[in-house]
DNA sequence: GTCTATATCCAGATAGAC
DNA sequence: GTCTATCTGGATATAGAC
């Protein structure tokens, strides 16, 4: 009887070429701009002919398809790394810190996930299911703090994410905006947390 | 002895062509993203050949630029032409309002305006006169308010662009965002004008 | 002012040899 | 798996005729 290898070397390399592939596609676009990323380039870093990516990747939106979803996984295991704080001022800080900072880190991955700039790319339906993890896992983790209201997770997605692109677009390797942080989460708890007498409607 | 006309009808005729140029630009970049522009669809679009364009602007790049300055007189003069209420929770909700409602108006040029996604793209210091005038009027036109501290305004532009571009990149078209531009403004409000029990610096 | 013709370069992608 | 050769198309930009 024939006893066939548990492990298939040949898909082991495959892999291990693709992330060698993406892994340059990251460094020209964090060199160039995310806009900026050409097959050509990426081959030659690797000391590769442009055509012989296309056994590793099917189109070059399949590389940006591949990013996407390496870029959301990245931050998947950022967060669920953190040992979060419980008390829920505390929690706010920490997540939009922790937010600000995985973008800061690297633009054109936080281009890429959370702006829509490349003319034809779509994620495909897997990466993109990634991406619905990581807001999910977020509403998640304001849930534990108490925060269910829907409206209010969207105020916090669109400040925490406002501090960050501010930070990129208009002073960026600074920090005008990542020292915010800590105040934007306490000004958003105070709103949530804070009964107040009802108002007339708006 | 000669007397010379005026009005220089060449310098008209030429403004109009250039002014035609750049709605066919603005008609592009709305219909297939901001950097998916060719001057070859430009000038197909106005029934031209790409090297006329040529002798009204110098590159690709000075459409982009004329595009930018374009935009942010768009903003000016919106900015301008709005009766500001003196109330300052008011103007702070109004400010907010026509400022989103000014970027879902034309992705596009929120995009060119306030994001920096343009590979090779930098304005000109004309051009970027324009943009600091804006925050300069958005400025001054806060400390009527009463709201002068730098930090307290860094603040607002990330709450407000983050609730433009949050409904801009997850769900064109829709409201989910723009409707919470008055509770945001209430939050922001809350935050700057409650004088609370001073509290250990984080 | 607008054109034709062209230069130059770059892009993504495929065919097929090895 | 990787290559050479090539297709096809696109881009910005310039030269020079009209």
């Amino acid at each position: 009887m024939v006893v066939y290898p548990t492990r298939d070397r040949r898909t082991e390399r495959r892999e291990a070429t693709r992330a060698e592939i993406l892994e340059a596609a990251w460094d020209l676009v964090r060199e160039q701009g995310l806009a900026a990323l050409s097959l050509r380039d990426v081959a030659a870093r690797i000391g590769m002919r442009p055509p012989s990516l296309y056994w590793y990747f099917d189109s070059k939106n399949a590389v940006y398809d591949a990013m996407f979803s390496q870029g959301n996984r990245e931050l998947l295991e950022r967060m669920a790394s953190i040992d979060w704080p419980s008390e829920p001022r505390a929690l706010l800080r920490e997540i939009a810190r922790a937010f600000v900072e995985f973008s800061l880190a690297d633009p054109a991955r936080a281009q890429l996930l959370f702006q829509r700039t490349i003319p034809d790319f779509e994620p495909s339906a897997e990466s993109y299911e990634l991406a619905v993890q990581v807001l999910e896992e977020g509403r998640a983790r304001l849930a534990t703090a108490g925060l269910t209201d829907p409206a209010h997770f969207d105020l916090w997605t669109a400040l925490v994410s406002g501090l960050a692109f501010q930070q990129l677009a208009n002073e960026p390797g600074g920090d005008r905006w990542l020292g915010l942080v800590g105040e934007a989460a306490d000004m958003f708890a105070n709103h949530v947390f804070t009964k107040r007498s009802p108002r007339r409607k708006r």
